[in-house]
DNA sequence: TAATATTGTGTCATTAGTACACGATTTGGA
DNA sequence: TCCAAATCGTGTACTAATGACACAATATTA
């Protein structure tokens, strides 16, 4: 069976750090766990890796399972492997994070897991190495969506400029400038004007724009590189 | 012993991009196997996860037994994890990439391994997945040069602006204009003048600089945000 | 219908980026 | 010896991007 000898096999698992956005704050999707160990205790949504599975399928597999939706935006993060990570036996874990629109996704699968959105500031004590996780992944969202329109993935499909502001506020947690954003936002044209309105608005109801599917995956990729005076 | 039951254990290999730069090229330490499986062909260096041993432990050991180097400057990647991705058993690739010194490293260690260096633009036909893992590699390498002071893990101590930016020009293969080079490299206040002067050179001696390293740790992981403009 | 909240767009000064020029240094051969 | 060739350091002018701030328009409610 075993073809390489002498070598010590593994415990793999994923664990997945699931942020949602909810007008206001960003959110995380997580367990109370009713099952061992830890019981009682919060955590990340996780699971492990089966021996005929790819590591890609086990992703969307947990996604699934947690949220009902398939084709999440997702991202690996970094793979956990410090020997004593797991107390009950050493597992590596292969640590990532997702972005959903928190009002898409299926509340019975949600319920079925025991999860619930945490408002990122509130966010509990969690077990094992999952806070250093949720600290990593959080520096990468700001990382990704600094120099990528990452943050669409957070958004339903209709949202005007104000919303997309807040969703960037709440990341960077700081208060930007309406003006300078909305120039800057319209400046990549990533945007579809609908010519829809936000009706649920009190006040002025702004302009409903969607992404612009096909610049955004050609885009996408593309950024600003620090040097980029290039010589012809 | 196993206290999660009828779960698969796996093996967990680590894959390494090691980059150097001759002061014209790009090259990548390339193993030459002579032993199994693929004895004969070009691969990246290797090496299985010991039980009784951290994932970043593992990866200095690897390094070490290749470079003879200690405190290499690596960066993981990406965890590869397709089944059939090693066709003798299934194995967990964590790939990093490391970055060195190319007249710093011991020779007798990697001759020991077998290992060359290879000219990027020339490089072989690896195994398995090692292709792909060098060209998400060289991108990540990419992207992070352009926004982080990190291309000086690839220069000896003291170097000159135009070896600099001969490092920027293989890493991105594209020609700078020197004086814009020039002046967007000294706004960082990175660099230090040593007073000395490059002797090797048979034209117009270059000013030798050093890093400043204080400022370098500090800044390290300091970026421009795409949003960047916050309101008071 | 006036007060309040919010949205869309505009202006101006500052900074950063791009394109390009000139004089200085060093070597080696005329 | 001195001039050509290669390379290095710095400067300047134009353009684009960013940051700070103002005003008019829209919608609701008292």
């Amino acid at each position: 069976m075993a073809n390489y000898p002498h070598i010590n096999r593994i415990l793999v698992a994923l664990d997945c750090i699931v942020f949602g956005f909810d007008g206001e704050d960003i959110k995380l999707l997580l367990i109370k766990r009713n099952f061992d160990p830890e019981k009682g205790k919060w955590s990340l949504m996780g699971g492990f890796l089966e021996s005929d599975e790819d590591l890609e399928d086990a992703t969307n597999r947990i996604l699934y399972d947690l949220t009902g939706l398939k084709g999440i935006y997702f991202e690996e993060i970094q793979t956990f492997g410090k020997v004593n990570r797991d107390p009950v036996e050493r597992t590596l874990s292969v640590c990532f994070f997702a972005l959903i629109n928190i009002h898409a996704h299926d509340q019975d699968s949600a319920k079925a897991q025991n999860a619930f959105w945490i408002n990122l500031k509130n966010r509990p004590e969690l077990i094992f190495d999952h806070n250093e996780m949720v600290d990593i992944a959080l520096e990468r969202l700001r990382y990704k969506a600094a120099l990528h329109p990452i943050g669409f993935e957070l958004l339903p499909e209709k949202f005007t400029i104000p919303q997309l502001q807040k969703l960037y506020e709440a990341i960077y947690d700081s208060l930007l400038d309406r003006r300078n954003f909305s120039r800057k936002i319209l400046s990549t044209k990533l945007l579809l004007d609908t010519g829809e309105k936000n009706e649920n608005s009190t006040t002025k109801k702004a302009i409903l724009y969607k992404l612009d599917k096909d610049k955004y995956q050609k885009q996408f990729n593309a950024f600003h590189y620090f040097i980029s005076d290039s010589v012809r």
